[in-house]
DNA sequence: GCCGTTTTCGGCCCGACTGTTTTCAGTCG
């Protein structure tokens, strides 16, 4: 699947032409291409047999979807490879450093001749730059931190990380009577898969803004203050994480939620929408077009969303994938929550690399409210986790029936087999029937082309007794990414071999992910949460499992677990 | 370059901050 690398030859174009006297517009129509593709879950390959589909793709037109083609048949696009003449490839890395865009860029590389990061640091540093109209010696400093900063390589934290550390500030605040409502935005309100820094937001009592800020810049957890002023605090955390606290009016409270919450493309596309009803929004509140005196709404987001005739979008949904459409028909899906789960289909025990008995697996589930658990341990040939032997997976079998005489939550006893290098399943049919649950999964062969390992997940989906296929990208957040896998094609396969693809809530792991569950639902595919708990207390990580899945539009219908006992194993007799 | 339930032409999100201006352009989120 070529979208990502398509995307950024639209993203490089966009760029260059940044650098020449193009309409802004323009450039910004190839951005917005550019993520476009990038978010589609079908492979523009695909897509691009069809002229007509391709370019009736919301920000693609004639010029882009020719473009594409001429890419995807070509290797390369003609336009780029034009631009590309024009400037030294060390311009791009000039635009990297923060403060420096690409007008200005555009003026050291003109007037000074400067074409890459070394040339940059060195006029800098002996005051060459100053004199040139536009830029001081303050411009000088900037470039010279600016460059030591733009190559650090960034490290987003993974969502539970992030999630953790902000409850902590959340306590610590919350305990100060001065303030009414707090809430973190951003990234992190909409619970995406990584974080880079966070945004709260808060009302305080008239007069406290102050206190409340100095407070919060004086918390155990901050290694070092940013700002400390009477709106707005900043703090680096003692993990290196930047939290920032802002202050603002109550009357302005739910736009400058709405307005921080982003995401960026879904701010812009409200305004858009806005925009044609004659409205205008900002962090201050909903406004009438041409008079900014006094805001129609503000208060609430609830309130704002109305005003402009949508229904609530959740957080978790403003990604600009349509979620603004549907609002307007009243088509939002209802998501699926925490609440409606009724069990955890992917739970390792001490029969492989887990810490916990099966009867401490059922007793968590108990405390969790589920009515069934399922226990899938490695299979026989993942020695490194412990997988277990044929003549134990019985001696599981049995353990499971005995707990189950005492338990009130249901044990299903699973597997996590191994799809080997070849194809082959880890255990023979005839083992693979005994149990209540398989779910398959890639652990080897990593390195295979793309047709290999999909060749492999397809057939070990075709097998009868296989009801799932987990973590289906492997990749791990910050560590690796995945191996090479036709999702498209997987999902299909699902579809047609009644086989359901895990979300696994695992915090490093977190796939299938947001763009591509909403894919599945909408070809029909079931998706299961699994934590692939290795301690009991790990079973919590099904609320990050919920976060992708409603990322990912799902809804009550769409998610195994929220299936009762007996719904669930009616279902899972459907596919033998 | 894209797009259209006021438009096939004339729009294209909005405001804050910064530094360099003497009323604003560039950059950022």
């Amino acid at each position: 699947m070529k979208n990502k690398e398509t995307a950024r030859q639209l993203q490089l174009i966009a760029q260059l032409l940044s650098l020449t006297d193009e309409s802004p517009f323009k450039i910004r129509a190839y951005e917005k291409a550019a993520q476009v593709i990038e978010a589609i879950p079908e492979p523009i390959e695909d897509i691009a047999k069809d002229f007509g589909k391709l370019s009736s793709i919301r920000g693609v037109g004639r010029s882009i979807a020719a473009k594409i083609v001429e890419y995807l048949s070509s290797g390369g696009m003609e336009r780029l490879r034009e631009l590309k003449e024009k400037f030294p490839p060390g311009v791009f890395d000039m635009l990297k450093i923060p403060g420096l865009g690409p007008k200005r860029v555009k003026v050291l590389y003109k007037e000074l001749g400067i074409k890459d990061i070394d040339t940059l640091k060195q006029y800098a540093e002996s005051h060459r730059i100053k004199d040139i109209p536009g830029f001081g010696e303050r411009a000088e400093k900037n470039i010279l931190d600016g460059i030591n900063f733009a190559f650090v390589p960034e490290r987003r934290l993974l969502l539970f990380e992030a999630l953790s550390i902000v409850d902590g500030i959340l306590r610590e605040l919350k305990k100060n009577a001065n303030i009414v409502n707090i809430e973190p935005c951003g990234s992190i309100r909409r619970r995406k898969e990584t974080i880079g820094d966070v945004d709260m937001l808060c009302c305080v009592k008239r007069g406290k803004e102050k206190e409340v800020i100095e407070k919060f810049a004086r918390l155990p957890h901050v290694k070092k203050v940013l700002a400390c002023g009477g709106t707005k605090g900043s703090v680096i955390t003692a993990e290196n994480f930047q939290v920032d606290l802002r202050v603002v009016p109550e009357n302005a409270y739910g736009s400058a939620l709405q307005y921080f919450t982003g995401s960026k493309q879904h701010n812009i596309r409200l305004r858009e929408f806005a925009n044609k009803k004659g409205l205008t929004i900002s962090e201050y509140g909903v406004f009438e077009v041409g008079d900014k005196s006094k805001p129609i709404a503000g208060r609430t987001e609830e309130e704002l969303y109305k005003i402009l005739g949508l229904d609530y979008i959740a957080p978790e949904l403003r990604e600009d994938r349509g979620e603004i459409e549907s609002a307007a028909k009243g088509k939002l899906p209802e998501l699926v929550e925490l609440k409606d789960i009724k069990g955890d289909i992917h739970v390792h025990s001490n029969y492989s690399d887990g810490a916990n008995t099966i009867k401490e697996i059922a007793d968590y589930a108990e405390r969790l409210n589920y009515e069934w658990v399922i226990v899938c341990d490695h299979s026989q040939s993942l020695k490194v986790a412990r997988g277990v032997q044929i003549r134990d997976l019985y001696r599981k079998i049995d353990e499971v029936k005995k707990v189950n005489k005492t338990s009130r939550v249901r044990v299903l006893c699973g597997a996590e087999v191994d799809i080997l290098s070849g194809g082959k399943l880890d255990y023979p049919d005839e083992v693979l029937k005994e149990l209540d649950f398989v779910i398959a999964a890639l652990h080897t062969g990593f390195r295979q082309s793309e047709e290999q390992i999909t060749g492999r997940v397809l057939k070990a989906m075709d097998n009868k007794y296989v009801h799932a296929f987990a973590h289906p990208t492997g990749r791990l957040l910050n560590k690796r990414d995945g191996y090479e896998i036709n999702l498209s094609k997987v999902i299909e396969h699902a579809f047609k071999s009644n086989t359901c693809i895990e979300i696994n809530a695992y915090p490093e792991r977190l796939d299938l992910d947001d763009i591509n569950s909403k894919h599945a639902k909408e070809r029909g595919v079931k998706l299961a949460i699994g934590t692939d708990a290795h301690h009991v207390s790990q079973m919590e990580y099904m609320s990050l499992g919920i976060y992708v899945a409603r990322r990912g539009w799902l809804e009550e219908g769409d998610v195994v677990n929220t299936m009762p006992y007996l719904k669930l194993l009616k279902f899972l007799k459907s596919k033998r």
